[in-house]
DNA sequence: GTAACTGCAAACGATTTGCAATCTC
DNA sequence: GAGATTGCAAATCGTTTGCAGTTAC
């Protein structure tokens, strides 16, 4: 995660153009495999190893953000313009945004008996979307 | 995660014991790893497999959470006796629990128009725990 | 006695790292 | 040309699974 050396420049690369464009163009917070996969349709040949890197430094530097649900098993990225918060459906696993305003003074009044200093925060809402909500409706006690 | 022959009946086994009862004496929100190293003074010999297949069960059975942090490597596991929220420090990891009152109205609210339905949430809020921002503070501008 | 449970070791999937070749500035 | 970056393959790490032996009921 930290290299040993750091560079003195960073490098605009077709690659990292390319994972950061298909970044910005995807709505459904995609996992890095994803993102390796509609990647290479573009930069036929790139590594996993080089989404990997770029979506860390995305990251680091704050043009990305990770996303880590309770129940899925790869991390998800998604592009973090400002700051928002998660639906998530504990059916299908899909991934909304939605903003859920908490502001400063409560978080400072919550934190402030333990001394923590709060410095933002992320609200994930879990139920179920549309779709599978739907879905249910038909199959009541059915088998999902 | 399903197993093809669901038991007929469920037996309290000694490493069963050890592991819930580590889990309940566990104030700080420990990885599977942690939980078995604890185990492990207890019940010497528990394998890992014992450890992963008792917590998901227990988590399956609400009788624990699994708790994912944007930073963190492994999942990490808490007592779910009553729904709450974290305050996750960014710089050693740290987790404490507190709790974010959101009323369902303001969650039905904000979900409405998605038409998503939702069923509970978690909020993480980031910071810096007590320790941290202490030392910090005799240690401006330095590397952490 | 028998179905459930355990420990081990091998299997897995996601992510990281070492390194030689390649490319950007 | 130098240093940054890439792709590959091997290495890690957390977690899961297959299986033969063991145990709780």
């Amino acid at each position: 995660v930290t290299p040993t050396t750091t560079p003195t420049s960073l490098r605009f690369t077709p690659q990292r153009r390319a994972i950061y464009d298909v970044l910005c163009e995807s709505e459904d917070h995609p996992t890095a495999g994803d993102i390796l996969e509609r990647v290479q349709r573009r930069v036929p040949g790139i590594g996993a190893a080089t989404v990997y890197r770029t979506l860390a430094w995305l990251v680091q530097s704050g043009q990305a953000a990770e996303l880590r649900l309770g129940e899925a098993d790869a991390t998800r990225y998604d592009r973090s313009v400002h700051r928002h918060d998660h639906l998530v459906c504990v059916q299908c696993g899909q991934v909304e945004d939605v903003h859920v305003p908490l502001d400063h003074k409560l978080l400072d009044e919550l934190a402030g008996p333990t001394s923590f200093q709060p410095s933002g925060y992320d609200v994930q809402i879990h139920g179920r979307c549309a779709r599978c909500a739907a879905a249910n409706a038909h199959n009541v006690g059915g088998i999902a």
